[in-house]
DNA sequence: CTTATTCTGTACCAATCGGTACATTTGATA
DNA sequence: TATCAAATGTACCGATTGGTACAGAATAAG
């Protein structure tokens, strides 16, 4: 039995590059042609390694989500930390994420998520986009609902919407970073976002 | 001498469908045969009348920053009302804009303001785009600088900071305007908001 | 070395993109 | 009523979109 020719490329390459396209453009806005030019093959490559479009863009989506926004929750969770703490350096990172590229991209998932609301993602990618955001979402509102510092303050009492004011604050950086503004412009913001729902 | 056929369209009636089209679907998502079929014309007609794509769009993106946000700035100068309640009723009414279509559609400039950031923007209306944004922001920070009442609290010695933080938080809601998320929910927000900036 | 299998690259597909040429219709003026 | 500028509708333009057919190159097993 033959084994056919090797693959002359690095798939997790090709992907990460995808991905840094779509954070960029959008799903609509990145071309085929571009996508396949980053990374560094062609299209029939493209499309017996990934698919189609649609779902090259769904992995690129979940290699975002793993690689920039889950592995971040970890310190959410070090109790040792006062809360304030926690949740700064949460955000923090979040914006950091916002603010890593040279290209200002922004958000990859608010980026993405207006072409959501306009019908023009497919319901796989899309389902996937808002269950991330959500996720991020119930993730600070798990915390101010559970934790002891957090209920000292009362913050369990309106948990929903102090976590929703957090991750609107966290959608705003996203598009002021796409705009090119800072990470200490963006920092004094998370500041008083957190004293806008008390804390300090 | 003669004058010629007269037109059966009304432009500016053609223009807002357009500008309709342009807030959902952003630039380079309104394609030139939707845009037509929702101003209810034809191609050429569209042509004659306001040039071409990139044209049309800044026409449209004046229209919405005319009618939709310079004609909201009114209430910031009514200096008979209390310092918070101005900012509040003003932010409640960007956010007013922000929800006010059943296809959620968010805020106009954000929108398309990730597409500038993209590249993908002619360059006229890519700079409309950041005027206005700059505008809303620097008629916050000029509230927050000379108002008598924020003065008292100490407002204008951070009034930069503290309206790029509204800022940021009106472009947050505008994403969660833009998923469905509804007004009730986002007044939370701007009340949080104007918290953290220290108003009441 | 042959063979079977897989990847690569070119060259193409129909559909749609933004934009236009042109013939036809309209309607006020002369 | 004849004239002629302007608006309309159809039918097209080249370029680009997402997606493929197919021939040739590479590789491991027999």
């Amino acid at each position: 039995m033959a084994v056919g020719r090797k693959k002359i490329f690095d798939e997790e390459v090709a992907l990460k590059a995808a991905m840094e396209v779509f954070w960029e453009k959008g799903y609509i806005g990145a071309s085929i042609s571009e996508l396949t030019q980053r990374m560094g093959i062609n299209k029939p490559s493209m499309y017996s390694t990934f698919g189609n479009k649609e779902a090259l863009f769904v992995q690129a989506t979940k290699l975002y989500c793993s690689s920039k926004i889950e592995c971040l929750s970890g310190v959410l969770k070090q109790a040792e930390l006062p809360l304030k703490q926690r949740l700064k350096t949460y955000m923090m990172s979040v914006v950091s994420v916002q603010c890593e590229s040279q290209t200002a991209k922004g958000c990859y998932l608010v980026q993405c998520q207006t072409e959501v609301a306009s019908g023009d993602i497919p319901a796989e990618a899309s389902q996937l986009l808002n269950d991330t955001m959500d996720y991020v979402q119930k993730l600070l509102e798990q915390v101010l609902r559970t934790d002891i510092e957090a209920k000292n303050l009362g913050l369990d009492k309106e948990a929903e919407v102090n976590a929703f004011c957090l991750a609107v604050t966290l959608r705003g950086t996203a598009t002021m970073a796409r705009c090119g503004h800072s990470i200490s412009e963006l920092e004094s913001v998370i500041d008083h976002s957190l004293k806008g729902i008390g804390l300090e």
